[in-house]
DNA sequence: CGAGGGTTTGAAGTGCATCAAATAGTGTGG
DNA sequence: CCACACTATTTGATGCACTTCAAACCCTCG
């Protein structure tokens, strides 16, 4: 029949971006019929490396979830130097708080990696907050997280070295609790590594080398390999107010 | 009437908190019976110089509104620096976003001059922001204006230099578009100023007699005068990515 | 294979921190 | 009101961390 055929693949995918977001914290406790709207309302947009999805000040009508991929949000001054916001990969959310604010995104975002995008109208966002309680409580869960996130990282600029930055990076990226050595990839390339945490590629290779000829760390190419996650972390943590030894 | 003096008290103290709360924007189109309780349960503090509120890793069973005075929030790390988080006076809030999270205060708070300090449970925010909508949404605006903050203060700690960080400081105590000399004063001593900025006192100093002799500026302790805003927002303002000239 | 971006390395410069000491400012008790 | 102690601020000299500029190297991909 003649109608069907779309409908039938629009409640098809419908179907799989609710499945993604009913597992999606900001959506925690949130009606399934809450969810099927957003879902409904949602775009699934694949991306390429170096796509800008807005830009800084544009004004905001969708929040993004990356289902997959990675995305790097930036600010970018009249001198033309850029600062890193955040970069983040899979189920990570931006562009929610320009709906609390003045409508307007205050970073641009840009993706780094061939990427699957969730785009969701902030409008809608708007209209269920004010009447489903929860998802208001994930929200600020959601922001409260990133202010923490964010003073920690002030708190690394003012105290840490740029060694100890890479280094409490790379222990962030350890899993968990191992206690031999531990072999792991950075995420993205060096250059990028490096704006993250403030500072340029040349001082993150050196700094890197520092760590290696220091501290107990293999490096080659992108993997790098800490044979003694304890060493590393008496160095980094000293000088950080959260990691307590 | 019948009932003691000492709910008379309470009804007066209450009132006068409630009058205080009814015009804090946390509180914007809040019922009055809502209000009321808040007042209800508010304790007002006087506090002095060097008290301290609570401490990081403190449990958090209650936030904080500064009626009046000054109050520093920081971070200490193992080997005894400090970090600023941040300075706060007058009508603004914190020890809020513990609630989102673990319950735990993401930093230490002290009084840094005689102040009049509102402490309110955080049991009851849960409460009510559990029933009333618009709590919470004012609660979101007020987390997505310090992740933009917070934002603003990392790229300026990557892309501006001392004297332009104290520039931007200055810039923002400026009233408005006021076009013709402007005298300040510094809102607390420069040697926090200066830690508010990430920097040693020594360089903020030296920072600021540069801004003197390069801009058209006059100190004189801790009255300022900019001669010709413009100036200064010109040399400030190139490297920030939210200033527009 | 060759082009172009990412990464490393070296040399030199800059900005801020550090250490130390002088000066100004503030509050105290006599 | 002054002398004292104490803190905040300034100034100078020096050192270090990171940046900048430049060039080489490496790696990937068309």
């Amino acid at each position: 029949m003649n109608y069907s055929q779309y409908s039938n693949d629009k409640a098809l995918a419908s179907n799989s971006v609710f499945n993604y977001l009913k597992n999606t914290p900001l959506f925690d406790n949130i009606a399934n019929n809450d969810i099927i709207d957003f879902a409904k309302a949602a775009t699934v947009k694949h991306c390429e490396k170096g796509d800008i999805i807005f830009l800084h000040h544009d004004e905001a009508l969708y929040f993004y979830i990356i289902k997959s991929g990675w995305a790097k949000l930036f600010r970018q001054t009249l001198d033309g130097s850029e600062a890193i916001v955040d970069i983040l990969n899979d189920d990570h959310i931006f562009g929610i708080t320009a709906l609390y604010q003045d409508n307007r995104y205050d970073f641009g975002a840009q993706i780094i990696c061939n990427s699957e995008i969730i785009k969701i109208p902030l409008d809608l966002l708007r209209q269920k907050a004010h009447i489903n309680q929860n998802l208001s409580l994930n929200a600020l869960k959601f922001t409260s997280a990133i202010i923490k996130r964010k003073n920690t990282e002030l708190e690394h600029r003012d105290l840490q070295t740029a060694p100890q930055r890479i280094g409490c990076f790379l222990l962030k990226l350890c899993a968990s609790d191992e206690t031999g050595p531990i072999t792991l990839h950075l995420p993205y390339s060096k250059t990028l590594v490096a704006s993250r945490l403030g500072m340029k590629a040349e001082t993150f290779s050196r700094a890197l080398n520092k760590l290696k000829d220091s501290l107990d760390i293999t490096i080659s190419g992108s993997s790098i390999t800490i044979n003694d996650v304890s060493i590393l972390e008496e160095n980094v943590c000293q000088s950080c107010s959260l990691c307590r030894l």
